[in-house]
DNA sequence: TTATAATAAGTGAGTAATCACTTATTTATG
DNA sequence: CATAAATAAGTGATTACTCACTTATTATAA
């Protein structure tokens, strides 16, 4: 990986989170990365190419956000640090970033990437099931949609409040 | 309004809930609509322009959605209605695409529309207050922000169970 | 009523700018 | 010197939008 190869790609992530991935131009990506245009295209082939780049990039970002969560054997704190990953994630601009590209892709392409999820939300069901919830199943999957929620309002909403609306759920789930 | 003007409104709001909307042509609009892509600029000045009288018209359509909602009384009743709104939408074609397109614009242009849900808000907290709930601007906000996650689940997850996730909830709220 | 004038609705070809991408050429590196 | 990295200058297609013009509808006047 070169110095402008990791330019390009780091002008491409903040490019596609700001303005999405149709309506951000490779020309655009050269400009922010200070590179030539053709060289996009001699590192990525095509412009999917380097959004496929990016996701790769950023889903093993993911999986170490939620290694945390699954190594966990404490119900109660499988549920915790759960909840708290996206104040985490709220700490990081390029974090942010990232999540912010993971949406807007997910509605500019409708692909919703079930698999990075599967590992964290069969945590979730254990540790329902270990609290004696009578629905883990149902009660896990709630909860990553409660989380899909809260990240579009945190993304969008300029002025949603995150941190107590964190400490609320917490509360409800006596964690 | 002719009935021109009707099929290019058709046109693009089918669209732009396909495929977004800075990634619909005018070209693409004015071909799917019958007619030649001139009237469209006749008839609503730009681009953006179609998209505003298109969202001018769902939020009207929204109003009457919420209405039940906001004029019921009975606390329990407040929450099932709301609750099952989502039901109701997912049962008409012309809703789902309506919505979708609402979701689509929010992350495409990354606006949030608040006022768009303050008077059901409003009914939600006043619900939560007569049902002696500890903290009812919490408990509404979070109910609103799990109906976004439910939306987004709803129209990008293909397998998404909506009906039996709705019963879960007016379970856990006991409506 | 009928001819005429005025307005609105609609068309299709054309605009410069921009799109993703390619090719030819130059620069750096081992 | 040879290979890879990078650039610059292109390609045809597509973009939102405009323009000159025709056709249909409505209003006015003899």
């Amino acid at each position: 990986m070169t110095e402008k190869q990791e330019k390009i790609l780091n002008a491409a992530l903040s490019l596609f989170a700001e303005e999405g991935y149709r309506s951000t131009s490779t020309s655009k990506v050269a400009k922010r990365a200070e590179v030539s245009e053709g060289l996009i295209f001699r590192h990525f082939g095509n412009k999917e190419g380097l959004l496929t780049s990016i996701i790769q990039l950023g889903e093993e970002q993911a999986k170490v956000l939620f290694a945390d969560v699954i190594t966990e054997t404490d119900p109660k704190e499988v549920i915790r640090k759960f909840i708290e990953i996206i104040i985490k994630t709220s700490q990081d601009p390029n974090a942010i970033a990232f999540w912010k590209l993971q949406f807007k892709i997910k509605w500019e392409l409708e692909i919703y990437g079930e698999h990075k999820t599967e590992a964290v939300e069969q945590a979730l069901v254990t540790a329902f099931t270990e609290l004696r919830y009578l629905n883990p199943e149902k009660e896990a999957n709630l909860l990553l949609t409660l989380m899909d929620g809260m990240a579009t309002r945190f993304i969008l909403q300029k002025n949603f409040d995150l941190e107590s609306t964190i400490e609320f759920l917490k509360q409800k789930y006596k964690v």
